[in-house]
DNA sequence: TCTATACTAAACCACATGGTTAAGTATAAG
DNA sequence: CTTATACTTAACCATGTGGTTTAGTATAGA
């Protein structure tokens, strides 16, 4: 099973979900190594704000840290992304009609096609993004459901 | 400007981001034109859950799909996919080193490296991810910031 | 030693997300 | 015409997201 790599995969994209994201990671493929305030300064948000996405991306694997004194330098890394690009791939071989390599391809079993499960362990801690299991209403909420038209 | 750009790469990544859109995407590229309840079907969640799946994967133009009768086929598409592959490659040449190549790649700019701006029309409706300028506070709640330690 | 800088962490907020159940609508089948 | 199926919509929930401000810590510079 790849459930491992279908995590990094949801850390990846979702990491590039965001522009800003992208703007830095895009500003440390200009020049690599700037440091967290260097990053920081053309944006109109505020310090902590980039401070998080810097987490995302570390987080992610896109991004890696290190302090030297009191600065951080960040670096972008290759791995998370060469995964990304694999799964998108694929998906253009399915719509590029090359039926022999597709059915050749799909047999290759590296395709999860099957609906993703929740990870068993974990399950106070949100792991993955899809889950399934009912959510505990508290006492005297309305519980869910359309209300009659009338 | 490539803003529209971006925004469909928002998108694109966003739907990625989960992997039960990603089995759907994965699903349609064994059988297209599936329908929306052979879709769902091996999928351990409602049926409402599902389309919203789909919603977000519409939205971002993955997929497309057309009623016939009471039933809702699927399928594939290719455009903004390419765009997500085409940021991607980007990336990957950034961390190959190849810094000739980098140095007149950038000078195209066509790689948007200055921080997103949020749109100035649609205020009332959140059209991007990131955006600047600060939320209301209700009158009587705690102002943010972090408590003294004492 | 004191001051400044770079970064980190906490607390708050409005909004978004991904699920649920229940009701409703459109169309096909009997 | 009635029933069944396929899909759609609304209302709810817990959790997550992306921003803010404020306080705190670590390190460099004066």
């Amino acid at each position: 099973m790849v459930k491992y790599k279908d995590e990094a995969l949801d850390r990846t994209f979702a990491a590039l979900s965001d522009p800003t994201r992208r703007a830095l990671l895009a500003r440390l493929g200009e020049q690599d190594g700037l440091s967290v305030s260097e990053l920081a300064a053309p944006f109109p948000v505020s310090l902590p704000a980039i401070m998080k996405h810097l987490d995302v991306l570390t987080d992610a694997g896109l991004i890696v840290r290190e302090k030297t004194g009191r600065t951080v330098a960040c670096r972008l890394t290759a791995r998370p992304m060469e995964q990304a690009m694999d799964w998108l791939n694929r998906y253009a071989q399915f719509w590029s009609h090359n039926l022999d390599r597709l059915t050749a391809f799909v047999e290759q079993e590296t395709w999860p096609t099957q609906p993703p499960t929740p990870p068993n362990a974990q399950q106070s801690v949100q792991a993955s993004r899809s889950r399934a299991g009912s959510a505990r209403r508290p006492k005297g909420s309305t519980p869910p459901g359309r209300k009659p038209r009338n």
